[in-house]
DNA sequence: ATGAAAGCGCTAACAT
DNA sequence: ATGTTAGCGCTTTCAT
C-alpha cells in the first residue's frame, strides 16, 4: 500500500491541504504542525507520486533553464541530444526547457543568464560554461533562492551547485595510455598535444596519460607536450615543427586536447598516415573523419548525450521527487571507437 | 493548447466516455461514431496524456512479463539491472514487472511462460530465450491477443514480435578484426573461438569478424576456427591442442563465442600471457580477470544494461502511449574496454 | 493558521 | 449504445 497525502492528514489529524503546505515548504502552518507532519512523512517513508503531481501541475508547466556555449559549438550537439530524449520523457510530466546560449569566453554572460533564469522562477538550471568568481555567485545565488543548480560537462567548483555530470578527464589519459602501450612496441616515443598545461581539464587528461604509462612501465617514452592552445595555427605549427626536428624518431602521438583537423593534416604533410599511431578524444567531425581515412586509430569518447540526458533526469528527480543525487561527480562511462564502431 | 479527451468529446457531439471506448478500443461503440471519433482525434493530432493516463490506472497497475534465462546465467545481470531503471524511472507511471526465469535449453518452457502471462493479463511481454517453432506460435497468439512482445539479446525471426532490441553481432566481428588488424603485425595468424557454426548467432560474428579481415586486405590470416560448444572441456581441449600443433605460429585469440575461462586457462599452461592479441566479447567475469592479468587485449561489449533499458521503455511507450518501435531491430552500440577502461 | 473543495486528463462503474 | 459521475494523488483557491 503506498502511502499518500491523504495517509499523512490521516495520522496528523489535519488537513490534505496543511500536508501539501508542509512538504512543499509552504509558509502558514504553525512550527509544531509542521514538525509533527514531517516526522510522520519521514517515518511513513512518505515518496510523492509523481504522476499525480505532474498532472496537478498540468497548467503550470516546470521549466528548467539550460546555459550552455553557441550552437556553433559542435561538441554540444551531442549532449542536447540527450537532453532532448530526457525531455522527451519527461514531456507528459510538465517540463519545458529554456535554452540559453552564451557567448564563449564571456563568463559575465553566463552569470547573468542564471540570474535571468532565476528571475524568470525556473525550476532548476543547467550550467555548461566558463568557471568564473561572477559565474560562482550567481551559482550560489540560485541555490539560495532555492533554484537548483546543476553543472554538466565542464564543473564550476566551489560553489553550490547541487552536482557535476561529465567526463573522467583523468581517466581519458589513462585508457589513451593503454591504448597506446597496446600498438606500440616498447621504447617508442610519443607526443602529446593540449590546449594549454595551465588549465586544470587540459592538464587532467596529459596527467592520467603520464601515469598510464607509468603504469606500463614507462616503456613508452613523451618527446614532447606541444600546448597549442585549441587553435588551428598554433597547433599546425607546432606540430609541424615536432615532427620535422624529429624526423622519424615519433611512433605517436596523443591528442588530448585540441585541433585535431590541424594534427591530421600536419600528418598528412609529412606522409604519416598511417605510419603514426594516434589516439584522441571525442567524436567531433575531424575525429571520424581522421578514423575513416586511418590517420587516427582510436578516439576515446565520454558519452555526451547520457551527460546531457543524465543532467536533466537528476535535476527533474531532484526537483519532483526531492531526491538527492547519489555523488557529486558523476561520470560519464568512457569508451574507445575505432572506424570500425562508428 | 494541447488536445484533451474533452475537446475531441465536444467536437464530436458525444461524452468522454464514448471518445475513451474508442480510442481504447473497447465495445460499446457504434462503428459510425467511431470513425467519427477516430478522424477528429487524428486530425487534432490527439496524444493521450501519460500522467493522467498512469494516475487513472493507479489501482490496477500494468504488469509486463519478462521471460528470460535462469538467474544464474551472468550474462543477464546488466540487462536485468537495466531493465530494473528503466522500471524505476515508470515505477510512479504505475508499471509492475513479472519475471519467469525459464530453464535454458528448454523451448517450450519459454513458449509456455509467454502463455500463462498472456492469460494472466499482462500488458507486454519481453522475451529472450530461444528461438524455435513453439515459441513463435506463442508469440503470435500473445500478439493475436493484443499482447506485444519485444524479443532482447537474442532474437526471434519471423513472427509478430513488434520489434527487436540487440546486439549487432556482424558488427562485433567487424570491430574485433579491426583491434586484431592494428595490433598485429602484417601476416600476423589468429585462430577463431566460436560455439558452433551452426547457429546463426554464433556464425555472424565469425563472419564479421573475416569480413573485416578482408576490408583490411587480409593482411591477418584465420588459421583454424574452433568450434568449442561453449562448453570449458571443448573450448580448452580443442585450443590446448591449436596452440600445440601451430606452436609459434599463432599471434592471435578472437574469442567471438564460447568459454573465456577456458581460453585464458590455455594460454596459461602454454605461457603465452602478454605474448598473444586476444580479443573478446562482452564483460563476464572471466573476461574482466582476464583484462586485468594482461591476457586479455580488449574485450568488445554491447551495451547489455541499455538492451533492458530500451526493452522495457518501447514496450511502454508501445503500449501506454501507442507508440510504434522506430525499427525492427534495435541495436545498441558497440564498445571497447581495454583494463584502464574498467 | 487551517479546512474544504474544485480541478488536472483519463478510466471505470453505474445509469439511462 | 451512450452519458454521467466518482475517483487516481496532488495543488490551489477560496472560505473560515
Amino acid at each position: 500500500m503506498t502511502v499518500t497525502i491523504r495517509e499523512i492528514a490521516k495520522q496528523a489529524g489535519v488537513s490534505r491541504g496543511t500536508v501539501d503546505r508542509v512538504l512543499n515548504d509552504r509558509p502558514g502552518v504553525k512550527q509544531e504542525v509542521r514538525d509533527r507532519i514531517l516526522s510522520i512523512a519521514n517515518e511513513l517513508n512518505y515518496v510523492p507520486n509523481i504522476a499525480a503531481k505532474a498532472l496537478a501541475y498540468q497548467k503550470k508547466p516546470f521549466v528548467f533553464g539550460i546555459v550552455m556555449p553557441p550552437k556553433e559549438i559542435q561538441f554540444f550537439e551531442a549532449i542536447r541530444s540527450g537532453i532532448s530524449s530526457a525531455a522527451e520523457e519527461l514531456k507528459d510530466l510538465g517540463v519545458r526547457l529554456e535554452y540559453r546560449f552564451v557567448d564563449n569566453q564571456k563568463p559575465e554572460e553566463g552569470a547573468a543568464a542564471i540570474r535571468e533564469l532565476v528571475d524568470e522562477g525556473v525550476s532548476g538550471i543547467m550550467y555548461s560554461f566558463m568557471d568564473d568568481e561572477l559565474v560562482r555567485e550567481s551559482i550560489d545565488f540560485a541555490a539560495g533562492r532555492n533554484v537548483p543548480v546543476v553543472t554538466f560537462n565542464s564543473d564550476v567548483e566551489g560553489c553550490k551547485r547541487i552536482c557535476f555530470i561529465g567526463q573522467d578527464l583523468h581517466k581519458s589519459g589513462l585508457v589513451a595510455a593503454g591504448l597506446m602501450n597496446r600498438v606500440l612496441q616498447a621504447d617508442a616515443k610519443v607526443l602529446i598535444v593540449t590546449g594549454s598545461l595551465k588549465f586544470h581539464a587540459h592538464r587532467s587528461r596529459v596527467e592520467g596519460f603520464k601515469q598510464g604509462l607509468a603504469e606500463h612501465g614507462n616503456r613508452l617514452l613523451v618527446q614532447q607536450v606541444i600546448e597549442g592552445y585549441d587553435r588551428y595555427v598554433d597547433t599546425f605549427t607546432l606540430l609541424d615543427r615536432a615532427l620535422t626536428e624529429h624526423a622519424d624518431a615519433i611512433d605517436g602521438i596523443y591528442v588530448a586536447t585540441g585541433d585535431i583537423g590541424a594534427c591530421v593534416d600536419v600528418i598528412k604533410k609529412h606522409k604519416k598516415e598511417g605510419a603514426l599511431r594516434v589516439v584522441c578524444n571525442d567524436l567531433m567531425p575531424a575525429a571520424e573523419q581522421g578514423l575513416k581515412e586511418r590517420i587516427i586509430d582510436f578516439t576515446i569518447v565520454q558519452n555526451p548525450e547520457r551527460q546531457g540526458y543524465l543532467s536533466l533526469r537528476i535535476l527533474f528527480d531532484h526537483v519532483f521527487a526531492g531526491k538527492q543525487p547519489e555523488m557529486e561527480h558523476h561520470y560519464t562511462e568512457t569508451h574507445i571507437y575505432i572506424p570500425e564502431s562508428l
